[in-house]
Order: structure tokens, then C-alpha cells, then sequence
DNA sequence: CAGTGAGCGAGCTTCCGCTTGACTT
């Protein structure tokens, strides 16, 4: 029999405490959650006083009845989940499920898992919060409401199976406004002015400085006009300010901070992030992933210092403690750092090497000294012209922690590094050697990524450290958002430069708008964004979950009844479903192009059942329209009529082969060669099937061949050895087996085949039975 | 492997937040 039960939330955790507090206990975990709203149904008696309706889902059946066993056996049992709404709640569908004495079952909690955290709590037990659970209840109960009520709508107006909620339609808002925001935009030009001066300072040294003109020119007619002016005047080094200044380690990371910079530094997506950080934690390398705390504890920041001083020296050491100052956090766990500061790598796989390595440098570069810079500004006069120039640099006297660890921020393409400047002295005269204007486009604001996202929505408030990457699939899953790569566009741009008195104009082409996977809305997203916010305009505003979380902090203590916050929600709320039922015809998203030039038959375009289309002509009963599909990076909001007619150009005829024509198609599987009654696939990214040639056609239909010989390595009669997307295999009668490791696949026998078919079977029957 | 695009109606879909395996490939 067990003396004492504690429970907690995660496994690991359990692990790590059963080594603290010794024989008597038995640490167990609950797995998270242990009870939720009905899967299926909407799980809440709405005119009963909202009364959830609980279920044990079918996957927690096991846990729950362990622990019940446990409990049962056990002389006090403790309720160690975390010190939070939800861990409040899980404590008392605990305590309910299993059926305890909540006078006698201990609550306790710790925020670190040291072994001093670990007796203090011990030493401190106290009861459920019902206040705390009842604002958790008032969460889910919202939460249910507003994404089972809504989303059957969307089913009836939209499209079945899409999804609405309070925190994936604000997330899919956030990317519908920035994408009309870039829609929107204009792109305007400015010319921006560089030189090269050269001098001789006091020490009869030659120098070279690069300097910028801090105005800017909005003709290319004004910036020839300013480099004539620079002709013949005379340039002075005019003043010279040295400022210095310093800077300060970020704090350690929370789950927001490590997705942006394993995104930013090591090119990971959110749920990659996520993944590999459990592997760490499960370990025990890491502390737990999945926080919103920059707190850390005592016993961390002494160790923390012991290796900084070890390693670096006491000059580099500094102890900080970061204040954690994002909306809604609940710290109930310390901030994400290595276990042990001692340990700088770690074994594992490259990305846990990776990350572990991310995590420990930002975590010892918190608690390193500031950085000590010291920042120059040097600035040249001319002769004909109140302009000026000016040249910076930045000089890091003392690297602190940056010897370790610098913080990298998403940038739009602009390199702000400040080069070390050479010594100058004021008066000094300069020649410059040459002197450009630059014509600079003004760049719309930045598509979001994912780790971008998660960090727009934590300032709001929205979501929280377990949901960022599941948040981020969902609205990906549905597809209202898609991560995707753009080309950019070739744009030309002038310069005109001023060297030994003459001025020459050259054209130099750039990229514009190029991306690499960033989150794009679609098509379904923007029709579902613009349904929601005409309908449901408070759920979709951007301040509403930070409106509501303080409803629940008042619920918390106990200065508002959860019955009451949540029917006052409900009245209005229930209403505007009612009336979007009625009122609103189908959202299609439909647009009237104009006419086709050609036919005369109107264009349009909207969402199909099947995604978004160009229609030429009506639909009558004696005949049919024709349809096509957009291109993945066509907008319905935004597609020309020329665009959306180019789009009829195939299925198409390139030219013969072999005395059969070639057609070129877009089916099921991406675009196609057709050649007698034969489909070739053309390659992505390189053949565009509205521009492809008649020869790259007849090249695909030869590669192909060539391919499929390849393919063949050897065969005997019904039995066959082929080349395979993973390696050589061997085909029987419809099955495929692998060839044992260190066989030639060429050297093998019939004989040799029959014999692996014959294993390759007797190892295949039970696991293809173990299907249902 | 190589497109669908209508309408009817049954039965299904769906939220957020706490946790990991159990499954394939």
C-alpha cells in the first residue's frame, strides 16, 4: 500500500519529483486533461444554467481507472497539477472523477522543480480553488459555445467541414488584413544617396569612409540636380560624436520566443520546434516546453552563474531576474533552459543538438553582463549644399553576452550592420570617389510566418504555450491559410553615380516580392473572414479574448459569477447566429470579371465546391459553362479578366511526336503531357504548362521512357526487380517486397526472389491483419 | 492516377487547452 499519491500533469514531471521526495511517495501522472465537454455533442445544458456535461473521453478510460486504483490504495493523495486555471480545473475533475474526500485530498503546487520548491509545497497543502475552476469552466463553456455554434453555420453558408473559434478566426483575420493591407499598397520611390570619400587624417594616414545623405530624393531629376551640386563642392568631416551605449541579453526563452528564433536561426516550423523540445524534455535535458514564463529559479540562476563565471570569467556574469510581460500569462512553469547549465551540447539526433544548443546559449546569455558599445557618428559637410552625409559605426568594447548569444529579428530585406569606421578628424578635408543615387522602392508590410503569427498573437493575448502550434495547423488544415514560396517579380531600378566629375545613369534589375514560406490567406479563408466579421463583428475583433480574460480573472476572484458572465454572452451571441441563418444568402465570393472578348460570354469567378473557379458563359439547361481553375497564387479578390482567361488556354496542342499529337493538361495531379493515350507529368517548378514548348514536351515523354527502363533492374517471367522511390524492391503477383540489406540487386536470382517472397509474406500476414 | 463545377437529403464535420503515445509510411 502506498502511503502518498501525488499526481501530476506530465510523465516526465512525475519522474523528476518521485526522485526528490523519496520512498513514501508514488508520483503518477494524469496525462493532462482528464474530463471534457462530450466529444460530439455540444456538451453544455444551455437552458439549464449552461451546465457542462462532462465525459471521460475514450482515450483517458486507462489513466483514469489506474489512477483509481491507485488513489483507492493510497493513505493521502496530493494534486500537483500546474498552478493555473487549467491546472486548477484538472485537480478538480480529479478529485470528481476519482471519487476523493476534497477536504482531505492535499492540493499543493510548485513553480520549479527543485527539491526545495518541491518540500515547501509539500509543507503548504491547501484545497481546490473553486473560483480558479470555475473561470476555467466559464473558458471551455465560451469556447464550446462559440465554435459549435458557429461553425455549423459556416457549413450551412459556406462550405461543410470549415471551422470557426475564438482564437483561429482572429489568427486567419490577422492574415486576411495584412494580406489587403499588401493589396492595397502602392509602391512609391525615393532615390537614396551613398558616397565614398576618401582623406588623409593627422596621423598622415589614408582613409576610406562610406557615408549615407540622410535626405532623400523623390526624382530621379532631384537626385541628378543634388549629384551636379556635388560636383566641385568641397566635403569636410564636420562634427564627430562618439556615443556609448549598451545592451542587454533577451531573458531565456518561453514557447513564443523559442518558435520565433528556431524558426529565425535554425529553420524549424512551429510544430518541428515543438516536437524536438518534448524529445529534449522527455530526457530530461531541457525544462518544461511549454511556458510563458521567463522566470527561472534560484537553484538556475546560481548554477547559471557558477558556468558563466567558469567558463568566461566573474567579468562576464551577471544574475538577472526577467519579468514576464505578456498578456494573460499564467507562469506556472519556469522559463525553457537546460536542466543542467553544465552541460553545453548534448547527444541526440542533429536538430536536438541544434535546439538544445539555441536553448542553452540564450538561457547562460541571460545571465551574462550587458554588452558595452560605443557608437560613432560622423558627420561631413559640403560646400554648395546645407546636406549633409553622414557616416555610423559601432564598436563593441566589451562583448558581454554577446559572446554567446544575438537575438535575431525578422527584417524586410534592409542590412542595418554598422561597420567599424576608420579615424578621422574634424576639418579634415574629403574627396569623394564616388557618389550614388540609388532608387529604393518602398516595400508593402511583411507577410506572416508562423513563428511571426505566434508572436502577433501572444501580444494579444490569444492562445496559449500548448496551443501556438496546434493553432497554426489548424487554420493550415482547413484550408484557409497555406504556407507557400513566391518568385518575386524582376523590377528595374535606376542609379545614377558621380565619379570624377562626370554622371552615368545604368538600370540594374532587382527582385520584388520574393517569399519563402510564409503564410498566405486563400481563397475559403477570406470568404469565411469576411462572413465572421459581418456577422459576428465582437468575436472576431482583436481585443475580445483580452476582453473576456478579464472576465475570467474576475470570475477567479470571485467578484463575478460564471453563470452570469457567460449568459451575458450567450443572449446576443445566439441571437447573431439565429440571424445569420436567416438573413445571409451563400457566401461564394463571387466577382463579375466582364466579358469575353472573344464570345462575348460573361467571366466570373468564385468558390466552387471544389475551389475557386473562372466561369465563361451562364449555366442554362441546354448548356453547360466551361470552368478552370485558379492558380494556387490567384486570389478571387484580386484576378484580372486577362488573367482569368489565360486560364482557358488549356488543355492545349504543342506540336506532334511521333506522329501523335501532344496535349498539354492540368489534371488531378498537376499538369500533364498527354501523348496516345499516355500521361506524362511535367516538372514543378520548372515547366509552366501555358508556356511549355513543343521540344521540352517531346524531352519530358523521352525522360520519362528513359525512367521507366531504368526502373526495370531484372525480371523473371511474373516475377520482377525494380527501381522504387525508396530503393529496389521486388514485385510479385501485386505485392511488393524489400530486397534484404547488403544484397545486390542485380546479382539476385529467381531462386534468390522466390525465397524473400516466400519470408517477405509470412512477415506481412499478421500486420495486415492487425488492420481493421 | 489525369477533374469535378446542379440539387436533394442522411449523416458527418466543429471549439480551446492540458498532456503523450499508438498508429502508419
Amino acid at each position: 500500500m502506498t502511503e502518498n499519491l501525488v499526481i501530476v500533469e506530465s510523465p516526465a514531471k512525475a519522474k523528476t519529483i518521485e526522485k526528490f521526495l523519496g520512498k513514501d511517495f508514488t508520483v503518477v501522472s494524469s496525462f493532462g486533461h482528464i474530463r471534457d465537454l462530450s466529444k460530439n455533442k455540444l456538451g453544455i445544458e444551455v437552458d439549464k444554467g449552461f451546465r457542462p456535461v462532462y465525459e471521460v473521453p475514450e482515450d483517458k478510460k486507462k489513466v483514469v481507472s489506474e489512477l483509481k486504483k491507485l488513489a483507492s490504495q493510497a493513505k493521502t493523495v496530493w494534486i500537483a497539477s500546474d498552478e493555473d486555471r487549467e491546472g486548477e480545473a484538472i485537480a478538480w475533475h480529479l478529485i470528481s472523477v476519482l471519487g476523493l474526500d476534497p477536504e482531505s485530498t492535499r492540493r499543493i503546487v510548485f513553480h520549479e522543480i527543485t527539491k526545495e520548491a518541491i518540500k515547501q509545497a509539500v509543507e503548504s497543502p491547501r484545497q481546490v480553488d473553486m473560483n480558479l475552476v470555475n473561470a476555467q469552466q466559464a473558458r471551455r463553456i465560451l469556447d464550446r459555445l462559440v465554435g459549435f455554434e458557429i461553425s455549423p453555420v459556416l457549413w450551412k453558408k459556406v462550405q461543410p467541414s470549415l471551422s470557426a473559434g475564438r482564437v483561429q478566426s482572429v489568427a486567419v483575420r490577422l492574415l486576411v488584413d495584412r494580406e489587403r493591407e499588401i493589396i492595397n499598397f502602392s509602391s512609391d520611390s525615393a532615390y537614396r544617396v551613398t558616397g565614398t570619400f576618401a582623406g588623409r587624417n593627422q596621423e598622415g594616414k589614408d582613409v576610406v569612409l562610406k557615408a549615407e545623405c540622410p535626405k532623400k530624393f523623390s526624382t530621379e531629376a532631384e537626385a541628378r540636380a543634388f549629384l551636379e551640386n556635388c560636383s566641385g563642392a568641397s566635403f569636410t568631416v564636420e562634427n564627430i560624436v562618439v556615443r556609448p551605449g549598451t545592451r542587454s541579453p533577451a531573458p531565456p526563452f518561453t514557447t513564443s520566443t523559442l518558435q520565433q528564433e528556431a524558426y529565425r536561426k535554425l529553420g524549424f516550423s512551429v510544430a518541428q520546434t515543438m516536437a524536438v523540445a518534448q524529445k529534449l524534455y522527455e530526457a530530461g535535458k531541457i525544462t518544461y516546453m511549454r511556458t510563458d514564463s521567463t522566470n527561472l529559479s534560484a537553484l538556475a540562476l546560481n548554477t547559471a552563474r557558477q558556468v558563466v563565471t567558469d567558463e568566461y570569467g566573474s567579468k562576464y556574469s551577471r544574475t538577472r531576474q526577467f519579468k514576464t510581460h505578456s498578456k494573460g500569462a499564467q507562469e506556472a512553469h519556469e522559463a525553457i533552459r537546460p536542466t543542467y547549465f553544465d552541460k553545453k551540447e548534448t547527444a541526440g539526433t542533429n536538430n536536438e543538438k541544434r535546439l538544445y544548443e539555441l536553448i542553452w546559449r540564450r538561457a547562460i546569455a541571460s545571465q551574462m553582463a550587458d554588452a558595452e558599445t560605443e557608437k560613432t557618428t560622423i558627420t561631413i559637410g559640403m560646400s554648395s549644399s546645407p546636406v549633409n552625409f553622414t557616416a555610423t559605426g559601432e564598436v563593441i568594447l566589451f562583448d558581454g553576452f554577446l559572446k554567446v548569444y544575438t537575438e535575431s529579428y525578422d527584417t524586410n530585406g534592409t542590412d542595418d550592420e554598422k561597420p567599424i569606421l576608420p579615424r578621422v578628424n574634424k576639418g579634415m578635408s574629403l574627396t569623394p570617389e564616388i557618389i550614388t543615387a540609388l532608387q529604393r522602392f518602398t516595400t508593402p508590410p511583411p507577410r506572416y510566418t508562423e513563428a511571426s503569427l505566434v508572436k502577433k498573437l501572444e501580444e494579444l493575448g490569444i492562445g496559449r504555450p500548448s496551443t501556438y502550434a496546434p493553432i497554426i495547423s489548424t487554420i493550415q488544415s482547413r484550408g484557409y491559410v497555406a504556407r507557400e514560396d513566391r518568385p518575386g517579380e524582376k523590377r528595374i531600378v535606376t542609379q545614377i553615380s558621380l565619379t570624377k566629375g562626370k554622371i552615368t545613369r545604368s538600370e540594374k534589375s532587382e527582385i520584388a516580392g520574393k517569399e519563402k514560406s510564409k503564410l498566405f490567406p486563400k481563397d475559403i479563408g477570406m470568404i469565411v473572414n469576411d462572413f465572421l466579421i459581418s456577422n459576428f463583428p465582437d468575436i472576431l475583433d482583436y481585443n475580445f479574448t483580452a476582453g473576456v480574460e478579464k472576465e475570467f480573472d474576475e470570475i477567479a476572484s470571485g467578484e463575478l459569477v460564471w453563470e452570469k458572465m457567460i449568459s451575458l454572452f450567450y443572449g446576443p451571441f445566439h441571437k447573431s447566429v439565429d440571424e445569420s441563418l436567416s438573413n445571409k444568402a451563400r457566401m461564394t465570393g463571387t466577382r463579375q470579371l466582364g466579358n469575353d472578348p472573344v464570345t462575348g460570354l460573361p467571366v466570373i469567378v468564385k468558390m466552387s465546391r471544389f475551389g475557386p473557379v473562372v466561369q465563361l458563359g451562364e449555366a442554362s439547361p441546354d448548356k453547360k459553362p466551361r470552368f478552370a481553375n485558379l492558380k494556387r497564387d490567384q486570389l478571387l479578390e484580386t484576378i484580372t479578366l486577362e488573367e482569368a482567361l489565360t486560364l482557358f488556354d488549356l488543355p492545349r496542342t504543342v506540336g506532334t511526336f511521333e506522329e501523335s499529337e501532344m496535349v498539354i493538361g492540368l489534371g488531378k495531379f498537376g499538369p500533364y503531357v498527354r501523348h496516345s493515350g499516355k500521361f506524362y507529368s511535367l516538372k514543378k517548378g520548372v515547366d509552366d504548362p501555358y508556356t511549355i514548348t513543343e521540344e521540352r514536351a517531346k524531352e519530358i515523354i523521352r525522360e520519362k521512357r528513359e525512367g521507366d527502363k531504368m526502373k526495370v533492374i531484372n525480371e523473371f517471367g511474373d516475377i520482377r526487380i525494380l527501381n522504387g522511390r525508396y530503393g529496389p524492391y521486388i514485385t510479385h503477383e501485386k505485392n511488393n517486397y524489400r530486397i534484404p540489406k547488403g544484397s545486390d540487386p542485380l546479382k539476385l536470382t529467381r531462386e534468390d526472389c522466390l525465397a524473400i517472397i516466400g519470408k517477405g509474406n509470412q512477415g506481412k500476414k499478421p500486420k495486415a491483419a492487425r488492420k481493421k
